[in-house]
DNA sequence: CCAGTGTGTTAATGATCGTTAACATCCTGA
DNA sequence: TCAGGATGTTAACGATCATTAACACACTGG
């Protein structure tokens, strides 16, 4: 108690112990496992009822039973239900950021860096549906500071692709290859609401859809044939 | 109130009379007014606070305030909070619906109806960008009969997309251009995320881009050049 | 002139739901 | 062995919010 009320004063930021509400570790008690730690259970489980309900149509009961344990019992992992919100879309933001960075950052030329930044984006459209709908949809459920955080991760994201295109070809004004960006985004985030072919199909044409929105070069509205 | 009783006694579909609560007449009481009715006001109004914060985190006093008068006025002229959201939704399905049919119907070789039909929702998607956000996010607060009737004009509207793309690229299996459609639609409806060009540069981004999509022709992931 | 209808207002009602309190149990480490 | 932390449980609290009640008032058509 009074180690709270210390930690409190002096700043949020700062983690003075490992705390069970913030931190992330699996495998809760077991030192080395690797096992879903109880906090990553409860966040899978309610980005699916995210997904499915929105985030103010989901109880805290229903996530709840969705582990099988019931109601108030999640207050023991996390502070509030608008702090999973925040860890989850924090996560996936902060995860997008990074793939992509690290995808770009490992490709020689522009256009297989173009090419690598689509292959992590639709890898991860599919891989994560239930938290790219969450994603788009309960951004603004957020509180204040989470949703700050979480926009500068995306302008950060949408910046890597911006950067990208634009060096695939030079010349494209900032402005419009931000918007070619969002669209692109999407055309990969329709996957959720799509799910008719396999992954394996659906990951072929959606990567061909994306690069040829980007780059196929003509200037009128259709093609010579 | 024995009118009523009757009324809910025979069926629901049948209408009587001409029930305010029903009806989309413009201009009120005025005769052949066209300003826009009351109703459309709430809804328009509506429209825009939902596709910000969200059917579930508007109050219905928020949206009397828009308007200018106060919260339970709202209930003279629709039955529920649910029914606005749910003759939005199928008020955007069927327009969409509509204008789909009747923009290929009069084109004459499947190219430039997947022209127009690209054209058609490029233009619905930057005019009524509110509407397009509610419409991908709060599908599933509707009420259950909502829900199916806006699914249903969904599937219809996809179908024309289906049969269009099917036209050009005979031999394309139908999953696969449901699946294009709905990519293609995602990425029209990004506008709303994006809205950094004026709209006639939007436009054609957004038109060129579908078009690549959709018809570019190269099997592997890269263009020639 | 005046019934009635359309349109508003504010105050109460009732349900839902996030959060907290109070209490129980199991497991671990000194 | 046993103190204490981690993790549950159920019951209460309090806020929010859609909906309804009760009332007011303009306007219009007979």
């Amino acid at each position: 108690m009074i180690v709270n009320i210390l930690m409190l004063t002096l700043t949020n930021t700062v983690r003075l112990v490992s705390d069970p509400m913030t931190t992330n570790n699996p495998g809760g008690t077991g030192r080395g496992s690797n096992a879903p730690s109880r906090r990553e259970q409860i966040l899978s489980a309610a980005a699916e009822l995210f997904a499915r309900y929105g985030f103010h149509g989901v109880g805290i009961d229903d996530i709840g039973a969705a582990v099988g344990i019931s109601g108030p019992a999640l207050y023991r992992h996390f502070r509030s239900k608008d702090a999973m919100l925040g860890e989850m879309l924090t996560g996936i933001s902060e995860r997008l950021l990074h793939g992509g960075r690290a995808r770009t950052v490992n490709a020689g030329d522009p256009l297989t860096a173009l090419e690598a930044l689509v292959a992590w984006h639709v890898e991860f459209a599919l891989t994560n549906s239930a938290l790219i709908t969450v994603h788009l949809r309960d951004l603004d459920s957020l509180t204040e500071p989470d949703r700050h955080r979480v926009r500068e991760l995306q302008r950060g994201y949408v910046e890597v692709w911006v950067d990208t295109l634009r060096r695939c070809r030079p010349g494209t004004a900032e402005h419009t290859a931000r918007a070619s960006a969002h669209a692109v985004l999407g055309l990969i985030n329709s996957t959720p609401h799509s799910a008719l072919l396999d992954t394996a199909r659906m990951s072929e044409l959606l990567h061909r859809m994306a690069m040829n929105a980007l780059l196929a070069d003509h200037e009128d509205g259709h093609g010579t044939r």
